[in-house]
RNA sequence: GGAGUGGUAGUUCAGUUGGUUAGAACGCCUGCCUGUCACGUAGGAGGUCGCGGGUUCGAGUCCCGUCCGCUCCGCCA
């Protein structure tokens, strides 16, 4: 079909363009009949702008045209540019509009499943099966837009450092790495499969063992296991790598990268925090805290050590790993028995046997486990924890430490959520580093330590001989970049050569 | 693998203790309207209540089974 070629987008017609005869092509946004007098938008990429036909002798036949216009028809308009007799000040093309000379159906369209506007209503997997429709709104470009400005913004920082951005095969060999790979059946070997890459971190090791030195890439990863809301089986991560860092370098090179992204998308990154994994999870209860409020866990294992009789905390007493902590909901001393409840089912999701609460008062406490505790305990517990009078404890035990911390987390960002914390806080932004991640957790099920990081990240050795502790503190000087409870990225210092693998798994009997 | 929750008009949802013809808003269609931009206005069409079975005089509603979506746990750097 015949059309003319757009003198330029429909979001950039402006009031300096008042005059010229233009083409606009993109597709019809609302068509509003006044009866004598017809307006239709028209929207592409780059936003919308209003088209007007006004039925004179010479202009019948495209009003009637006009008239036959619907949501989402592909035309190609031409016309003269005008000053509209009133401006729309919302929009950004509103102080002008187009007078139609000749109108131009490129392609009719069906009834869409789903309004094209903004404030959209339709359910995700809608919007995901009609994804060319959901891409038309504004909003939804806008992240492409900021998704290219993102990875535009990070090549020109590798780039200027000295980085090489250089591509790793898809096509590979299974590694029993920790996720389950993606299979793509062979033809050349028929029987036997590919694996799709869960990271690049073999062939990046290869390409430090080659002495590229400094390395970095933008690439799909796959990963076969269960979805979340905010996990999918196939993404896209920035992966780097460089020869013979320190700590301080791999924090250096990482934070300058997200400053320079933030700053292009016209954001302020704040500076980075600095937490172990141990204090993450002893005091937030998460390796991926939300440290936009301060709500802290306490723990309270050896405060209560021969302290108690009551069953639930002498139990875990006698275990190794076991700890109770608890945490403390800030004037929630009046929720009600449901409200606890409720609580209690999210302890248990988690793998809580249960939940102890207790309510500080002006003259005392009250508690589930009020029979079984002395008020001497409760008192020392209200101090531990700093509980004033109004407030609500909730105390969690666990056999495993990592677990009974875990509980306590999902309980406090449960309180944060009830107790209005997060309100406005959305563009909050806490950058963390998490530090010194354990190098091996141990497995009840198989009762012995397993890795609980790849084994190619170097253990921080010295400080383990130092300390003179067991497997479970050998940290991995590995680090994840955590903001507002989300993980964003890691880091770590590797092991680039073989035989210094060896040696590290000699030392540690593996 | 497990738990919770939902499935009613094109869309988002309401539907009371099981009871007459299953409703609303937006969208859609038709008419009217010369300054709208969430146009207005008058009217209209549109339903296998996810699917199968059961209980009942009667099922959108209760029971059993099943499919699908979402959220979470397990899992997952």
């Amino acid at each position: 079909m015949y059309f003319k070629q757009r003198t330029k987008m429909a979001g950039q017609f402006r009031s300096a363009d008042i005059g010229e005869t233009v083409v606009v092509n993109g597709w019809v946004d609302g068509n509003r009949d006044l009866g004598g007098l017809l307006f239709f938008d028209v929207r592409d990429r780059s936003g919308k702008v209003q088209c007007v036909v006004q039925p004179t002798e010479e202009t019948q036949l495209i009003y009637e045209d006009a008239k036959q216009l619907r949501a989402e028809f592909v035309v190609s308009a031409q016309g003269v540019v005008r000053r509209r007799e009133r401006e729309n000040p919302k929009m950004l093309t509103g102080e002008i509009e187009i007078v139609i000379t000749s109108l131009t159906v490129l392609s009719e369209s069906e009834v869409p499943p789903f309004e094209i506007k903004e404030e959209i209503t339709a359910n995700e997997d809608l919007r995901l099966r009609y994804r060319y429709l959901d891409l038309r709104r504004q909003g939804l470009a806008k992240n492409l837009v900021t998704r290219h400005k993102i990875t535009q913004t990070i090549r020109k920082y590798f780039d200027e450092r000295g980085f090489l951005e250089i591509e790793t095969p898809m096509l590979m060999k299974a590694t029993p790495e920790g996720a389950r790979d993606f299979l793509v059946p062979s033809r050349l070997h028929a029987g036997e499969f590919y694996a799709l890459p869960q990271s690049p971190q073999l062939y990046k090791q290869i390409l430090m063992i080659a002495g590229l030195d400094k390395y970095f890439q933008i690439v799909k990863c796959f990963r076969d296991e269960d979805l979340r809301a905010d996990r999918q089986p196939e993404f896209t991560q920035l992966d780097v790598e460089m020869s013979f860092p320190n700590e301080e370098i791999v924090y250096e090179v990482m934070e300058n990268c997200l400053h320079a992204v933030w700053q292009e998308l016209g954001l302020t990154l704040p500076k980075f925090q600095r937490i172990t994994y141990k204090d993450a999870m002893m005091f937030y209860g998460s390796d991926k805290p939300d440290l936009r409020y301060t709500l802290k866990i306490a723990t309270l294992t050896e405060l209560l050590r021969g302290k108690t009789e009551f069953k639930v905390f002498s139990d875990i007493l006698e275990k190794p790993r076991g700890v109770i902590g608890c945490v403390v909901a800030p004037g929630a001393g009046e929720w009600s028995r449901k409200q606890l409840d409720t609580l209690t089912d999210l302890a248990k999701i988690y793998g809580a046997g249960g939940l102890v609460w207790m309510k500080v008062t002006t003259d005392g406490f009250d508690s589930s486990a009020k029979k079984f505790l002395s008020e001497e305990v409760l008192r020392e517990i209200a101090n531990a924890s700093d509980a004033k009078a109004g407030d609500l404890v909730l105390i969690v035990t666990h056999g495993n430490w990592e677990r009974a911390y875990t509980i306590l987390g999902a309980l406090r960002s449960e309180l944060a959520k009830r107790l209005g914390y997060l309100e406005g806080k959305t563009f909050e932004f806490a950058p963390t580093w998490i530090t010194n991640m354990p190098m091996f957790e141990y497995d009840e099920a198989e009762g012995q330590f397993v890795p609980k990081h790849h084994p190619f990240t170097s253990p921080d050795l010295e400080e383990w001989k130092r300390r003179d502790e067991g497997l479970e503190n050998v940290f991995a000087r590995a680090y994840d970049i955590v903001i507002n409870g989300y993980e964003l990225g890691s880091g770590s210092i590797r092991i680039h050569d073989r035989t210094l693998q060896n040696e590290v798994f000699d030392m540690l009997k593996l």
